[in-house]
DNA sequence: AAAAATAGTTGCATTTGTCCACTATTTGCC
DNA sequence: GGCAAATAGTGGACAAATGCAACTATTTTT
C-alpha cells in the first residue's frame, strides 16, 4: 500500500503514485496532448487525425516510389492499417500507386500534384507546431530530449546509424 | 521540394524529412511502441489496452475518495470518456463509487479489495516495463528525459510545483 | 516442383474518442 | 430568498482507428 493521501478535489493535491517516475506515463500522456494540438492546427487539412497520414505524405513526397511496407515499419503500423491509410489518401487524391515492375508483389507510391502541394504546406506547420507546443521547454532541453528519443526510435525500428 | 531520394525498399535508406527533427514525431511514435509493449505485458490483466485504466486504478488506490473529474484532468480525457472508463472498471469489480456527502454533485472513488490487489500487482510491472522498454537508453539519459517531460506535463495540466 | 516467405487486401469485432444535449447540485449575485 | 450561471456526471450517436486472421498473388528456397 502506497503513501495515502485522501479525497483530493483539485489536481494540485495529487501525486502520481509510481507513475511519477515512469517515463512511459509521460510519453503516453504527452502524446495525447501533442496529437490533439496538432489535429487542431491541421483541421480540415485532409491529413488531420491519427498518426500516419502526415508521415506517409512527407515520406512519399521525399522518397518517390517508396513502398507501403517500408512506411509501415517507420510508423509502426501493421500492413493492413497501412493499406487502409494509403487507400484513404488515394481517394483524397494525395497519392498515386503503381505496381513495381521488378517486384510485382510490391507497390510504388508517388504523390499527386495536390499531394505535393499539401506536403509543402504541411512541412512548416508540423515543424512549427512541435516547437510551439514544447516551447515551455527550453530549446536546449528540447534538443536533448529529441536527441535521445531519436536514438531510441532508430534502434527500435532497426535503422542503422548511417543513412544513405 | 526536399532533397530527393528514390524508391527505398528497406528502412535503412529512408530519411524522415522534417520529421527527423520534430519532437512530436518521436513522442507520437514512441507512444505507439511503448503502449503496445505495455499491453502485451498486461495481457488479460483487466487493465490492458488504452491509456487510463492503469492510471485510474493507481490513482484511486493511493487517493481514496478521489473524484472522476480530477482523474480526467490528469489523464486528459473529457468527462464522458472518464465516466465510461470508470463504469467499466466498476463492472470488473475494481472500483466502487459513492456520492460525496459534502458535494452531492460529485463522486468519491474507492478501490475494491480486488482492485487493491490488482493495483499492488501492477505497480511493479508498470515501473519495470518502462525501465525495460527504455533500457537501450542509458539510465542517466532516461532520467533526463523524464525530468524534462515531467515538468512539461505538470505545466500542461496545471499542477503547481509544490505538491502541498 | 513444392514449400515457405513476402506484399498487399479484405472482413470483422472491438475500442476509442468526440460532440452534444440533459439532469442534478452548488454558487454567486441582485 | 430566488434566479442565473457554473460544475459534476450521464447517456447517445457517430466516426475512426486498431488488431486479428484469413486469403490472393508473387518470389525465393530447397
Amino acid at each position: 500500500m502506497p503513501k495515502m493521501m485522501s479525497k483530493p478535489t483539485t489536481i494540485e493535491h495529487v501525486d502520481l503514485d509510481v507513475l511519477e517516475d515512469t517515463l512511459s506515463f509521460y510519453i503516453r500522456t504527452m502524446n495525447i496532448a501533442v496529437s490533439r494540438d496538432l489535429d487542431a492546427r491541421l483541421d480540415g487539412c485532409d491529413v488531420a487525425r491519427g498518426t500516419g497520414k502526415i508521415t506517409t505524405l512527407l515520406l512519399v513526397d521525399s522518397h518517390p516510389g517508396i513502398r507501403p511496407s517500408v512506411i509501415a515499419q517507420i510508423i509502426m503500423k501493421d500492413r493492413s492499417a497501412m493499406g487502409r491509410l494509403i487507400e484513404q489518401m488515394i481517394e483524397h487524391d494525395l497519392l498515386r500507386r503503381q505496381t513495381s515492375a521488378s517486384e510485382r508483389r510490391a507497390q510504388e507510391l508517388y504523390v499527386t500534384p495536390k499531394g505535393a502541394e499539401l506536403a509543402a504546406m504541411i512541412r512548416p506547420i508540423v515543424t512549427k507546431q512541435s516547437k510551439d507546443f514544447f516551447s515551455f521547454i527550453a530549446e536546449e532541453e528540447q534538443a536533448q530530449v529529441m536527441d535521445i528519443l531519436r536514438r531510441a526510435y532508430r534502434k527500435m525500428v532497426g535503422m542503422t546509424g548511417e543513412k544513405r
